[in-house]
DNA sequence: CAATTAAAAGGACATTTGTCCGAACAGATA
DNA sequence: TATCTGTTCGGACAAATGTCCTTTTAATTG
């Protein structure tokens, strides 16, 4: 889940060091709420996250969102787009205040092109992120709401971050209404 | 969905032919139901699909099946737990007579480790991967029961398959009265 | 502080989904 | 054919979740 990927934000930033001036990597600030990625849109950059929590959604047709996943420390933004030259999947938006390395996709597929070691780093961010989604959505269908709220208040504090109401709802995938029942449900019993 | 990554197949093929009577790569046959991957297990090999089809569930604590995907011609089985070493995370079940190439874990990782051609192969599964779960959580946690068994018959058509009730029902995350239930509504409305 | 506005919480009802169980149906056997 | 057996289907009710809207609380302003 958090395991901020520290290798491949290391990784980066010795890229980064290495090449100063030069425009293949930048370090640059989000403020919260900034949107680094934007649902059906063309991606410029390709981000690793230094600093900070995002939240990668979904907007669905029926107006409804949903959190696909937090990422933290060490985690890459915009490389399924960047791989497979799709518009973005999803809106990535910093929910604290975010400082991420960012690369242009040439560069990114540079790396993706050459370097056997940037391949591996990827392969395993892929990995761990295929077992969460899986895993999660397999919960999420298969047990009661108060359950994954449950899940979900472990993983807020093993992020250490603060969640609206809003988000954790959008989240599981349910309206505020439903979050307040789990709540007090949890609460009381 | 179903685009049966043709060039992973290909690959394996000429290593397959290349190499013949060594035992890293095999051609195997699996008849209907056989279980390639038990969940919970550490895996023994690899496979690659190369005719067939297979279901990939967890079979989760409560009781209950959740089929995470289908996997048809061209996909490869068990890479993630190939990949971290972790026992298997689901269950892989044939649901019609399959045949696979199989290879060594241990052949799998040599591959990984020198040959960047395969890791960029790999990168594309896995990101048609995530697109494709994440995508599938979103919508059915976002929309209707009816909504989501019109996109798994619009599936079920493109994979040419016969699924049971129970399957489908698995895959929605869902019980076979509430299937039936959906059933009827599309049927009629 | 009082008055006003905005945000959050929860009551009430509608809809959806799950559970349980009996009816209907199909296949096998005497 | 009659009987048995197992499977599928759907009715009836329970539980969970969504929708709508009122009440409550908190925040803001004059």
């Amino acid at each position: 889940m958090l395991p901020t990927n520290q290798s491949f934000l290391e990784y980066i930033e010795q890229a980064y060091n290495a090449k100063p001036g030069q425009d293949t990597i930048a370090l640059k600030q989000f403020t919260k709420q900034h949107q680094l990625v934007i649902q059906g849109q063309q991606l410029s950059k390709i981000y690793l996250i230094k600093e900070g929590i995002t939240k990668c959604f979904f907007y669905e047709d029926n107006d409804k969102e949903f959190i696909v996943e937090f990422l933290s420390k060490g985690e890459i933004i915009g490389e399924i787009e960047g791989i497979k030259k799709n518009r973005a999947m999803c809106t990535v938006e910093a929910i604290t205040d975010v400082e991420a390395y960012s690369m242009s996709v040439a560069y990114f597929r540079e790396l993706l092109e050459k370097d056997l070691q940037f391949n591996h780093l990827l392969i395993d961010v892929f990995a761990q992120r295929i077992i969460n989604t899986a895993t999660r959505a397999s919960f999420q269908q298969l047990y009661t709401v108060a359950h994954s709220l449950l899940k979900l208040q472990q993983l807020i504090g093993k992020l250490d971050i603060k969640l609206s109401k809003d988000d954790m709802a959008a989240y599981l995938g349910i309206n505020i209404r439903s979050l307040n029942r789990a709540l007090k449900e949890l609460g009381n019993e």
